[in-house]
DNA sequence: TCGATATTTCGAGAGTTATCGAATCATTGG
DNA sequence: CCAATGATTCGATAACTCTCGAAATATCGA
């Protein structure tokens, strides 16, 4: 069941900080942006944002990768689109679903690749 | 703030029930479902599927009317595209969301509807 | 090796969410 | 008006989430 996995990034999305924090994890790119200036960023202390980033990455949104002392977080723009692409389909039936759909081709190859 | 709104969405579909709830009202179209069917479709108790409805009501994803005895729900498609529009330009970056780009739209629409 | 820096893990607390039976409210038909 | 039907509200309980300080882990520079 695919929704399962929908659920789990809904769920990692719906939440003040995890949400404002993957936004600046979209903005920054690949380059991606550390635990700490995350934490700084969004004037979280850095335990909390250390629990909400475990959240995105467990709900496979973002990436990690150790780099010297600190720990690089990025967007994984691959599920984002994977959502995305389930919320387009699943949730917004043949109806007018507009403004999403320039979006809905991309994410559709994507899963795709993922589900072959 | 335009974020609360979106996490309210987010929120309110980042449940199993909910999400299978929203799903079945998206496919039932504009006639929408009375919440006994879809209580009944989901196998969940009344008084459970009326606490999930009225979450998914708050959140703005729905919209409900009377009908005689019943009270029927319907999906707000609006409310669906503003979610999306909102993820797909501040989650997803506006220059591109992921790596994929130039796949042949139609053919893979065509596959997708198999697999799924 | 030592101390400083960057982050995570642990643990306790407060708050929120999900569940569902029983009671309640609203509408209809007889 | 009364009984039946369809749905919500209430209340209790269990489970999960969020928060954040303190302790632990990992890395680096001197």
């Amino acid at each position: 069941m695919q929704a399962e996995q929908t659920i789990r990034a809904l769920g990692a999305l719906a939440q003040e900080h995890r949400l404002a924090a993957f936004r600046l994890l979209v903005k920054a790119g690949p380059e991606g942006l550390a635990a700490g200036a995350l934490a700084e960023a969004l004037d979280v202390p850095p335990s909390s944002m250390s629990f909400h980033l475990a959240q995105l990455n467990n709900a496979g949104l973002v990436t990690q990768q150790r780099r010297s002392r600190s720990i690089i977080y990025s967007a994984d723009y691959t599920a984002m689109n994977v959502l995305l692409a389930y919320l387009t389909e699943n949730c917004c039936a043949g109806s007018a679903c507009g403004p999403a759909s320039a979006v809905d081709c991309d994410a559709v190859a994507q899963e795709e690749r993922t589900v072959a």
